[in-house]
RNA sequence: GUGGGUGUAGCUCAGCUUGGAUAGAGCAUCAGAAUGUGGCUCUGAGGGCCGCGGGUUCAAAUCCCGUCACCCACCCCA
């Protein structure tokens, strides 16, 4: 029987793995820049823990969790990422020892989906979280750290989407004022909505539906819900970004489908995507640290689809770093291997990186190997190069190839490589 | 979970409408083209359960039924 890779994953091969590696690595560096340290918590967690923080109602509890047959306590491949983080952050008494914490993270996320572009059963997240602090300075923060994460790694044309929900509070009246005034309008509601009207009202809001948009839009619920204190605090965060020079747009139809957000929520998009258009979203949470056993702490976050910003980059070939060989060596005859093989660790222990054929090619077969592996040097080790101790080095850039004796070979090459 | 599309060589695809002989192309791979030597060019070779199972037929890559997989969209989300 054939394998293949499960359904919604997929193997990473040369070359897209180095632009993998490529944007972790800049993340990594700017991630460093904000004060933000690396974290890395288990791909599984507890069940309840993500029941607790996303919501029982949300869409991915209640259908999207890969859950693992274990025969111990209930298991879940992890969803996203904040959950897990806040859980760490708990257990290792972080909230005791600064009280404040700015952790970063890159890694694998599950969701039983049905995959489509950009959406997938195992993707990567690259998130962080910034813990212990309402401050909408905060908040703002978050939103450089976005931006300039997006404009290191190459992202062009994203738009960012703000908006606040309100705390707990102003999210209850919020959806008292909604279910109300769309039950009376229960018919015109699509399928769906008169579903979401029992279990999730706010997400009728980002309905695509155009019946249920225009229902939406004709209540005005804009500045009805919220409470001055998170109406002061979006204030704050917006005429703060607005400083930084960060352009956004407004929208209160904004809503994320996870429980735990309050106040600050924003989403980033990006119109080269397809249906699945969100490269990025995030928001404030102040209740989830309390909720999971923690104090009072506000805290906000967000994550970014890294299989999606791919989909965004243009220009993903110059990205890639120089992982080429430098040299490959010759060798003329199954006698000479040894020797063959002295010199080539020998190259290798001086730094530089070579390879030998194993398959017993001819030498034209070599030299063509050679070729395809974009080598800038072949050093040949034949008859005559054995019995009076030198190699032949070829420079298959130029063309042209000299002997040199043994002892000098390392020396010509490095020479020559840092020439350029 | 619901729709639509696509499954033919390692890769990208043609052939299917209207059934007919050894199933094709480009790229890739391998070998050769006097002098132990790559790239360009030329010559040649290998490589196919035509996704899988069944049916119709003298005959199926081609028509019919089923099934699986992938892609796209709904939904949901990063």
């Amino acid at each position: 029987m054939r394998y293949s890779a499960p359904r919604g994953t997929s193997d990473i091969l040369e070359p897209d793995i180095q632009v993998f590696n490529n944007i972790f690595n800049k993340s990594r560096e700017i991630f460093n820049l904000f004060g933000f340290n690396e974290i890395s918590t288990p791909i599984f967690e507890d069940s309840r823990l993500f029941i607790r923080s996303l919501g029982e109602v949300s869409e991915i509890v209640n259908k999207q969790m890969l859950n693992l047959a274990t025969k111990e306590n209930p298991l879940t491949l992890r969803p996203e990422g904040t959950a897990g983080i806040i859980r760490a952050f708990l257990e290792h008494h972080l909230d005791k020892e600064k009280g404040f914490a700015k952790l970063f993270y890159i890694g694998p996320m599950f969701r039983a989906e049905r995959p489509q572009k950009g959406r997938l059963r195992q993707f990567t997240h690259i998130g962080a979280e910034a813990i212990g602090s309402i401050h909408p300075g905060l908040d703002a923060e978050i939103l450089v750290l976005v931006t300039r994460l997006l404009n290191n790694l190459g992202v062009k044309g994203y738009t960012i989407i703000l908006n606040s929900v309100g705390c707990e509070k102003d999210k209850a009246k919020l959806n008292s004022l909604l279910k109300k005034e769309l039950e009376k309008k229960k018919s015109d509601l699509c399928e769906d909505c008169r579903d979401r009207l029992n279990r999730n009202v706010l997400r009728i809001l980002d309905c695509k539906n155009e019946s249920c948009r225009k229902l939406v839009q004709a209540i005005n619920f804009e500045n009805e819900f919220r409470c001055s204190d998170c109406n002061n605090h979006f204030q704050a965060v917006k005429n703060l970004i607005k400083q930084q020079q960060i352009d956004f747009q407004e929208s209160s139809f904004l809503v994320r489908g996870l429980d735990y957000y309050t106040g600050t929520v924003f989403e980033v998009t990006h119109p080269d995507l397809g249906s699945q258009d969100a490269i990025g979203a995030g928001g404030r949470y102040n209740n989830l640290v309390s909720q999971l056993g923690g104090p009072e702490l506000g805290a906000v976050g967000f994550a970014l689809g890294v299989e999606r910003l791919i989909l965004a980059l243009k220009s993903k070939q110059a990205q890639l770093p120089d992982n080429q060989l430098d040299v490959f060596l010759v060798v003329t005859s199954e006698d000479l291997f040894s020797q063959g093989l002295s010199i080539l660790t020998n190259l290798r222990d001086c730094g530089i990186r070579s390879d030998i054929d194993y398959t017993n090619r001819s030498l034209k077969a070599q030299m063509r190997l050679a070729n395809n592996l974009n080598v800038r040097f072949v050093l040949i080790l034949g008859e005559e190069e054995a019995k009076n101790k030198f190699l032949s080095l070829k420079d298959m850039k130029v063309g042209t190839q000299e002997k040199f004796p043994l002892e000098q070979i390392v020396g010509k090459i490095k020479e020559l490589l840092q020439r350029k």
